[in-house]
Order: structure tokens, then sequence, then C-alpha cells
DNA sequence: CGAAAATTTGACATGACTCAACTGGAGTGG
DNA sequence: CCACTCCAGTTGAGTCATGTCAAATTTTCG
């Protein structure tokens, strides 16, 4: 089997038949990125989504002022897009860009949709995902509006396990809508 | 048939056969509310998910501090439930809580595994939903990262349409994570 | 009509943003 | 090997939006 990873990550959810593992393995090609470069960039017709084999990336785009927003970082085990891009059938908004060189694995919208007729088992594991995504996003929400700056940093460092040394300072700002220098001190008054 | 309410959305984003309709109507039960009562509470066991007929509800839960803050509201065509209780098989933290006099249709979990291993076009029914969910929700973080109260505000009422008139001010408030003295402000300064 | 709840208004406190300056480390070239 | 530059991160000062608390007003509903 070429890659056996996001085998484990799909019989981590539902229960494949090694002649659905096999229709997935022929429709993935491999994506190597360095440091700095990008996956998606606006305007793009968005054609694949990708799952994250190692390394790390961010999903973030500019809105009228020109103000970047990270909409989420994603590493190893992990599926990034643009569901919205594709399922409305616009042009992507979004800027996708490593914060490490990294491996990926790519599967065209059009493989997806033949994957999804052929082995229905697919169907509930990217339903299964997005239902996990969308608790997330949700906890993210909720997360927002209860907590201060200082406890959301602390959720967001349990969440991305050790993603506090791998992501700079101003991402993770940016990410929790709040000044780096805002992050900067609330990081300091954690030391003590 | 019983319900065609519910026969007519599930066609806007599938097409399922008369069976799978059906099978669908089958496992229906009707529920009316009275305004101000609830559909679900805390450490209930999670049984089943609504579909909104008529009437207006919101889905909230109470922080440590014992405030409050509104996850969601649902209006006609929407599905309510929740999912988080569900997947991860734990009691409930929400509550649901009917805004209007409303008429539901539930369907319990057990049914919907039969549904879904019966007719698996409902596997793609449910999967569409969370999508735009999933989106939705998306905005609404968007949102926060990058509007202020009033641009948040005008965007919560494109939304919903004409809900700033069913719902309170403060539920309003609730739902942005602002103070519904502020929201009243701004309001104020939207009139001029 | 009257009580209770929701909304509005006012006064004040505070957390977070902005802007600007400074610190410290990484990489580069003389 | 040492300056030099660049950039992320830190620190400080002033300002502003929003929260909190309290009181006044309006609306809802029995």
């Amino acid at each position: 089997m070429k890659y056996p990873v996001i085998a484990e990550h799909v019989k981590r959810y539902v229960s494949p038949k090694p002649k659905d593992i096999d229709l997935l393995q022929s429709f993935l090609n491999e994506v190597s990125m360095d440091k700095g470069t990008f996956l998606l960039q606006p305007g793009t017709h968005v054609r694949h989504e990708y799952f994250v084999v190692e390394g790390c990336l961010k999903a973030y785009y500019l809105d009228e002022n020109g103000s970047s927003h990270i909409i989420q970082f994603a590493v190893e085990d992990w599926w990034i897009g643009d569901f919205d891009a594709y399922f409305n059938e616009i042009p992507s908004r979004l800027y996708i860009e490593s914060i490490e060189n990294s491996r990926l694995l790519s599967i065209s919208y059009e493989n997806l949709q033949i994957l999804y007729e052929k082995s229905p088992v697919y169907e509930r594991y990217f339903r299964l995902l997005i239902t996990n995504a969308f608790i997330s996003q949700r906890k993210r929400i909720l997360s927002t509006l209860e907590k201060d700056t200082k406890a959301r940093y602390l959720e967001f460092c349990t969440s991305y396990p050790n993603i506090e040394n791998r992501v700079p300072n101003y991402d993770i700002a940016n990410y929790l809508g709040v000044s780096p220098e805002n992050l900067s001190r609330v990081r300091r008054s954690l030391k003590s």
C-alpha cells in the first residue's frame, strides 16, 4: 500500500473493505511543499482536498481592509481545503500556506464524487469528519463568547498539542482574534 | 403523505425515491411546544433530532459561572438537536427552548441509523446539511474576528431574515456575544 | 389597570487596540 | 569573528469600544 497513514485514519472512523481502501489509494497523489509556499491562492478554481501526512499549514483570507484572518491550522492527520468554494462553485477566497515543509496527499473533487458512488463508506467517513469539525468549530465560537484571552490561549494550546512551539506568536494571535502585543502580554503573565 | 414540508426539504438537497420518502415519513413524529417550554434540558440522554415545521427555538448552555450562551436559533426548515452529545455518547449540556409556539417533527437516533442503512440517500442529505451548517458557523467565526458589533448585527439580521422582530433584544445580544445595553445603543445608532 | 419583564439611558471602569520604541536572536557579508 | 540588518517579540503610553451597575422608561400580558 502506497499511503498507509491515510488508511489508518479512515479505519479509525469506519470499516472499509480492502477494495474501498484500494480505490481511495488509487485516487491519491503526493504533494510536497516548502515552508512559505502556497497550496491555494484566491481566485483559483478549487479542485482538490488535501490530507496532511507531515508538516503544518494555515488557511486564511483577507477582508475588505486587507487584514488577514486565520481560519484553521492543519497538522498531521488533518484534511484541509476549501469546502465553501467547492460546494458553491465559486472561486476560492482562501490562502493556504505551509508554515513548515510539508507532505500532503491530494484527491480531486471529481474522484471524490466517484469515491462516494463506488464506496459509500466514504460518504459516512466524510460525514463523521465534518461533524467533528463542526463540533470543534462550535467550541471555538463558545470559547470566544465565554472566555477571556488568557483562557482561550490555554484552550488553543491543549487543542493543538505543542503547536505554540511550531507556530509564530502573530499567527496564534491572529487565529484568536487578538493583537500580537496583547497575546505577548498574556503569555508573559502565564510564565509567573 | 403526512409531512410534505420535510419531503420538500429533502428534495432540495438530494433525489430520494418514493420508498425513501415513505421510510422517512414512517419514522417521524409530530411534536407541539408552547412558547417558553423546553425540548431538551441538560443531563438528558439525547434520543432525537428535530425538524422545525413552524415556530422558533434557541439552543443554549450555561458555563461554569452560570452565564448562558446561545449556540443557534432554529426557525422553519431548520434541524435542531445535540450532535455533540449524541456522537460522543455523553449527557447533553444544552437547553433547547422554544421562543414561540412551535411545531416540530422528531426522528430518533435509532431510526436515523436505520434510515442511513436502508436509504443511503440520507447519508448524503445529512452530510450536505452539516456541510452547510459548517460553512455558516465559519462565517460566524470570521464575522467575530473581522467586524465590529454594528456590522455583525446587520449580518445577523440578513442571515436570519426578519428574526430581529421575532427574537428579543437580549437573546440577539447573547448570540452576538455583546451586552444587551450595547446592542440597544447600536440599534439606536442605526435608526438615524 | 397594574405588575413584571424588557429595553433604554447615563455614569464610570476596564480590557484591548494602536502606535511607537526597544530588545534579542538569526542570518549575512566584510 | 565581528558588525550589520532584519524580523519577531516585548514593553510603554494614550485612546476607545464595550462592559458593569444603577435608574428611568416602555412594553407585555394577566
